[in-house]
RNA sequence: GGCUCAUUGGUCAAGCGGUCAAGACGUCGCCCUCUCACGGCGAAAACAGCGGUUCGAUUCCGCUAUGAGCUGCCA
C-alpha cells in the first residue's frame, strides 16, 4: 500500500518550529517511500481562525520545499481538503450519527453551566487547577427525550461513549504499546454545538477517508490516542501507523507553543536564518541518522530518513546550534545566492557608493545570521568615534607613538599611489614595512585602526582601504594622525 | 491530584548485555594570522538514585526522584 501522510495545520497564525518539524517528518516519511504528502486545513475552530493564516501555510511550504502532492489547491479526488468545507458537506455529522446508532456515541444537551458544576478543583496542586470528567448524564436520556430536545432546537453536542470497564491499547511506532484504563478516558466531544467536529474527531474521519497510512504528530497527543483507537474500532476501520514525536521545548524545558511567542518559522526568516538551515536543524531535533552526518539537504533527508530512528525524549530548541548551522549554510552558499540574501541587510547600513559585493564577501565567513552583518560593517558608512588607546596593542607591539610614526610615514606613500587596488595597497605598505624592518602587525595595526576605528573588523587593512577608496581612507588616516598628534 | 511519557556532558545526540561510553554545538587552550572570523589541532565535560535479573549492566525489570505532556464544545 502506498504511503500517504498528511500535514494538518490549523490556520491560527505563524507556524512554530514544532509544527514545522511535524510537517517535515510527514513529508520525509512519505517521500522516503515514494508516497504522497497531503495538506489538509483544519479550520474547525471558528474562534481561533486567523485571517491570512492559510497563506502563511502555503508560503512556508513553498519556502521550505515541503511540497504537497494533494491539498486544497491540488484535489486528487479525496477533497475537499478543508475541514470547514467538509463540515458543510455533512461528512462529520454523518459519521457521528453512525456512531450513535452503534451506541458508541450519544447526544448531549448539557449546558455550559451544568458542565461547570461538574468541575472540581484538584487539591494539593497549584492554584485553581480544575478537572472535569463528564458524568454520562445524557447517555441515559430516553429516545423520546432526545427527540423532544432535538425538535425543540436545544443545542447539543455529540459525545463519544467510552465504557467504564476494560482497557484500550494502541501501538506507536516510537513509543511502543501503550495501554490505559477506559475509566481514565473522558467521553470526549465529537461534534460541537456549532455543528463543527472537534479536531480529534475530524482527524480520525478524514485520515480514514483520505487513506492516510501514517499519522505523525507531537507527543502531546499520546494521551488522547486511546480515544482515537476506540473510534477506529467503533467504525471498524484499520488504524494508521502512529508516529508520535518528542516535544520540542524552549530553554526552560517547556513546550514550545505559538502562544508563548516562541520562534516561528517566519520569525526565524526575519532574523536572517535560511530555510534550508532551519529544516536541517529541526530534522535533527528528535531524529538522528545512522551516520554522524549533520549537514543535510532536503533531498538527502528524503533518502536517509527512517522514522524508526525517531527519539523518545524531548529536545531543547538550541538557538546557538541553529546559529552555527545557519553559518555553515551561509559559508557554503554560491556567491550569487549569497548576495541576494546579504545585499538587503547591507543596504540597511550602507548608503554610500561602495562596492557592496566586496563588503558582502568580507562577512560571508564571519556571520551566523544575516542580521549579524550590520554591526560588522557599520564602520564603512561612518568612522566611529574611537580612542587613541586603541592604537596600543601589546601583541602587535604598537602604541600611540609608534602608530603615529607609521601613519605619518605611510601617508605620503599612499597619497602617491595610483593603483589603489588591494594588491597595490599591499605592495606599498609591505614595502614600507620591510624597509623599516618592523613586524607586519606594527605596520598594519595602526593602519587598520585608523581606517576602521574598530578593534576588530571583517577583513584586513588592504581590503578595507580598497573598499573605502583612496579619498576616504586617506581622510581617515589623516584623522588618525591628527588625533595621535594631539595625544602624544 | 489522576493518567501517560521521558531521564547519556550546558545543549543536540550515538549506543540497542561485555566500548578506555561516538560525533556535533557551545566552552577553554594551541597553531595560522595585521584584528575578527575561517581553517587545523587538542582539552575539560555525561549514563538521575536505589534495588533486582545476569558471569557481566548505560542497555532488561521494579521502586524512588526529577522533568514534561494530557486532564477544553483548542489543536
Amino acid at each position: 500500500m502506498k504511503v500517504r501522510t498528511r500535514y494538518a495545520p490549523s490556520p491560527t497564525g505563524r507556524m512554530h518550529v514544532g509544527n514545522l518539524r511535524t510537517a517535515l517528518y510527514e513529508y520525509l516519511i512519505a517521500k522516503h517511500e515514494n508516497g504522497e504528502f497531503i495538506l489538509r486545513i483544519e479550520d474547525t475552530d471558528q474562534e481561533r481562525f486567523v485571517e491570512g493564516a492559510v497563506d502563511i501555510i502555503y508560503r512556508t511550504i513553498e519556502k521550505t520545499g515541503l511540497i504537497h502532492d494533494e491539498g486544497p489547491d491540488k484535489d486528487k479526488g479525496f477533497g475537499p481538503y478543508i475541514q470547514s468545507e467538509r463540515q458543510k458537506a455533512g461528512i462529520y455529522l454523518k459519521y457521528a450519527k453512525e456512531l450513535i446508532d452503534k451506541k458508541e456515541a450519544y447526544y448531549c444537551f448539557c449546558t455550559k453551566e451544568r458542565l461547570e458544576s461538574l468541575k472540581c478543583t484538584v487539591e494539593g496542586s497549584e492554584e485553581g487547577k480544575e478537572i472535569t470528567k463528564y458524568d454520562k448524564h445524557c447517555l441515559h436520556l430516553s429516545k423520546e427525550e432526545i427527540e423532544a430536545n432535538l425538535a425543540a432546537g436545544i443545542p447539543y453536542t455529540i459525545r463519544q461513549n467510552i465504557p467504564q470497564e476494560g482497557t484500550t491499547s494502541f501501538t506507536d511506532a516510537v513509543y511502543g504499546t501503550i495501554t490505559v484504563e477506559n475509566s481514565e478516558l473522558d467521553d470526549m466531544i465529537l461534534i460541537k454545538s456549532d455543528g463543527f467536529p472537534t479536531y480529534n474527531f475530524a482527524n480520525v474521519v478524514d485520515d480514514h477517508l483520505m487513506q492516510i497510512t501514517h499519522v505523525v504528530r507531537g507527543n502531546e497527543y499520546l494521551s488522547s490516542t486511546p480515544k482515537y483507537t476506540r473510534l477506529y474500532h467503533a467504525f471498524g476501520w484499520e488504524e494508521p501507523v502512529y508516529i508520535h514525536c518528542p516535544l520540542i521545548t524552549n530553554e526552560e524545558h517547556q513546550k514550545l507553543s505559538k502562544r508563548s511567542g516562541h520562534s516561528s518559522f517566519e520569525d526565524l526568516i526575519e532574523k536572517g536564518f535560511v530555510p534550508e538551515a532551519i529544516i536541517n536543524f529541526i530534522a535533527l531535533l528528535g531524529w538522528s541518522p545512522e551516520s554522524d552526518q549533520e549537514i543535510f539537504s532536503l533531498k538527502e533527508l528524503e533518502e536517509q530518513f527512517d522514522y524508526r530512528r525517531i527519539n523518545k525524549s524531548p529536545a531543547v530548541f538550541d538557538m546557538t546550534k541553529l546559529r552555527w548551522m545557519n553559518g555553515e549554510y551561509i559559508k557554503a552558499m554560491e556567491k550569487e545566492k549569497y548576495y541576494e540574501y546579504a545585499l538587503p541587510y547591507i543596504q540597511k547600513v550602507i548608503t554610500k557608493e561602495y562596492d557592496l559585493k566586496l563588503i558582502a564577501d568580507l562577512v560571508q565567513t564571519r556571520i551566523e545570521t544575516f542580521e549579524d552583518i550590520a554591526e560588522k560593517i557599520d564602520f564603512f558608512e561612518q568612522l566611529p568615534e574611537y580612542d587613541c588607546s586603541m592604537y596600543t596593542h601589546k601583541k602587535m607591539k604598537t602604541n600611540s607613538e609608534s602608530s603615529l610614526e607609521v601613519l605619518k610615514e605611510l601617508l605620503p606613500k599612499l597619497e602617491e599611489l595610483s593603483d589603489y587596488s588591494i594588491a597595490g595597497i599591499e605592495q606599498t605598505i609591505m614595502t614600507y614595512i620591510h624597509d623599516r624592518g618592523i613586524k607586519n602587525g606594527q605596520g598594519l595595526w595602526p593602519v587598520r585602526t585608523a581606517v576602521s576605528g574598530k578593534q576588530s573588523t571583517p577583513g584586513g587593512a588592504y581590503e578595507i582601504m580598497n573598499i573605502l577608496g583612496k579619498e576616504e581612507s586617506l581622510y581617515r588616516i589623516r584623522k588618525g594622525i591628527e588625533m595621535l598628534s594631539n595625544n602624544v
